[in-house]
DNA sequence: TGGTTCCTTCCGACCGGACGGTAGCATTAC
DNA sequence: GTAATGCTACCGTCCGGTCGGAAGGAACCA
């Protein structure tokens, strides 16, 4: 019974034009923005839709106007880091096909991601349990495919040889992931490590190794 | 304003007996296991206090009995993880202080609390928000002890030549820290790999490197 | 042995407030 | 007129927490 995405303004095929530079649109992005803030500070459940429309000083009509529920929202915000996710892979695995680099660069962009879309990744991990059953399934679904990049490429390292054989790609793929999912809790733009530096130094511990 | 610890049944040193092997302990335990299987599928703010005493056979008036508020619940949860965690640390420090014998020792330890605390480490990560300000104070400050545990042995290797100096110790202790808590997510007792087995595949992993 | 009192444990009805969502209306542009 | 945008007032529900009391053992006294 998946029903089509419709909000009233996503629906709105023929736009009105609005004088000024003024743009609903803009509205609604406001509305996300205030969410994003809110959901990452307190979590999906403690935010209430009054307090986000009220921090994009607007009311809670205007939100009901723009989303057809809170849940809406948070399956808008979900999808928008999905997307940006999957985009990514694509873009990396268009490139080198070197496995050793593939991981570094996969490393390095996860963390950039993090770095850039910080409070979505936090929605992303701690509320995606509110989901309803069939969205959840859906997102791991798309999540799945990223989990599925790491572990193709480190795959394929070991069957070329570049990779130790006595690892399962699996689990290594599961502490890659971990490592730079984990970057959302203490990664920190205006510390003294840049987030190349902290990829690098993440490449050389797994690639490499801790040994001097 | 620290208060001490004080729930009606905590404070009651002087204990009825009660026959049949009856003890309301039990009654006690049932309330919490209750809530870790809830809040673990459910998330704190989703749960009520209704449900988790009905879960246990037994109504709000109980659970108001043996628990000063839901958040009292909550926070005892976290200190039961928080003080295995803190105990297995101090077993290891007294161990071997070869730092990669350390490094595999914690590696394992990690793995081994996160599968046997599985709904306690869930809630810790989702639900720390929810915890009154002084309180999450607290569990952080106790949550740095374990991290600065892991900080300390690689730094110590580092010192020693046992360890490359290019890397950041603060950045390799959250790298492996991640790795380690993100098992949480997938770490499947039913597995086809046990315990032991995926933190040998991690320690060769950070230790020696994924190259041939 | 029976009576009284106290304490622990638990029940069930209730309260106040917050929250998600709805309905109707005003305004403005087409 | 029609459609989009936004506001105000309102509704029903659920939830954390409180309160008075019932059941029954313990402890003391006679």
């Amino acid at each position: 019974m998946a029903r089509a995405t419709s909000t009233r303004s996503e629906s709105s095929r023929r736009r009105q034009r609005w004088p000024d530079g003024y743009d609903p649109e803009n509205t609604r992005k406001s509305l996300i923005t205030s969410a994003l803030e809110l959901f990452e500070q307190r979590g999906f459940d403690r935010t209430s839709v009054q307090e986000i429309a009220e921090r994009a000083t607007l009311t809670k009509g205007a939100f009901y106007h723009h989303f057809e529920s809170k849940d809406d929202l948070l399956r808008h915000i979900q999808e928008e880091y999905l997307e940006a996710q999957l985009a990514a892979i694509q873009r990396i695995e268009s490139g080198s096909d070197d496995p050793k680099v593939r991981v570094a660069e996969l490393i390095r962009f996860s963390l950039t991601s993090v770095a850039e879309y910080r409070a979505h990744v936090t929605i992303f991990y701690q509320e995606r349990r509110n989901l309803t059953a069939d969205l959840f399934a859906e997102v791991t679904r798309k999540r799945g495919l990223v989990e599925s990049a790491f572990a193709g490429m480190i795959q394929d390292g070991i069957a070329r040889g570049v990779f130790r054989s006595d690892v399962d790609p699996r689990i290594a793929t599961f502490g890659l992931v971990g490592m730079c999912a984990w970057a959302y809790q203490w990664l920190n733009l205006d510390g003294p490590l840049s987030v190349d530096e902290v990829a690098r130094q993440f490449s050389a511990m797994v690639l490499e190794g801790l040994y001097a």
